[in-house]
DNA sequence: GGATATTTGCAATTCAATTGAATTAAGCAT
DNA sequence: ATGCTTAATTCAATTGAATTGCAAATATCC
């Protein structure tokens, strides 16, 4: 049996959990560690991000260029999944969450279906905007 | 203007695919280089897997641990894309291809949509029928 | 305030992937 | 077939993300 130990809450994980939520793309580790305005080990920024993953504050996803994302949950206050797109941008570099688009897929029988990571990279509307 | 170099078909490029299009799940690099049976440097085997991306012959993801996978493009031949949905199972840690599960989304307006990767994590057909 | 389990920091390490430069080999032309 | 050009391979070294073990610090409960 799995023994849930409790989480506490500390400064760090404060800080990096403001972050996130601030932020309206998703933050790489790196990202995090940069702009975190208080001192952290770097070892410290990946645990207490493990830790809002577990504790389902934040979201974690895999990016194509293979880095592990962060992004805050929202619109996931009673069902927790992540059934929405993620949008990298080839040009700005960023990912982001598409709420609002949700693909619609039948699994196959036997299949049974605990994560889900779909991401989508081209170019965003304020990229394709700004250049001609 | 980009520079289209010719590929030169070699013996380690032809093991290489061989390879990835009798599996039919998706190998890793460090799949490949275990199972290949001719000796093959191992930066040699991830400029071939690039080579053969770049050619069309197979296709890359990203698994949700972070590391990239190929795959041969099975049903690829005309239109070169990547709709249907991969599988990754949590048990037999296998990524296979559903090509039959083609998830429909769009787009919002102004988004422009080069590649795709939409992974699915959980339990596979066989590992669920396999176990109680 | 004190006990206890959780967090943090540090150093070292793992693992995937990339780079640069020298050697080898493929494929074309002659 | 021979040589030439350029792509492909190899090797050693390096990057960068992420993990581990252990000692020190600190949050939470009593």
């Amino acid at each position: 049996m799995a023994v849930t130990k409790n989480s506490r809450s500390t400064q760090a994980k404060q800080s990096v959990l403001a972050l996130i939520e601030e932020a309206n793309i998703a933050l790489s580790h790196a990202d995090i560690e940069e702009k975190l305005d208080i001192k952290c080990n770097r070892v410290t920024i990946y645990r207490i991000l493990d830790r809002l993953v577990e504790d389902d504050k934040i979201h974690k996803l895999v990016d194509m260029d293979g880095v592990s994302k962060y992004m805050a949950c929202v619109a996931c206050n009673d069902d927790h999944h992540h059934h929405h797109l993620h949008f990298s941008c080839e040009q700005c570099e960023q990912v982001s969450c598409l709420h609002h688009v949700i693909p619609s897929f039948q699994l196959p029988k036997g299949y049974s279906l605990h994560e889900l990571n779909f991401t989508v990279r081209g170019i965003c509307a304020d990229c394709e905007s700004t250049s001609p």
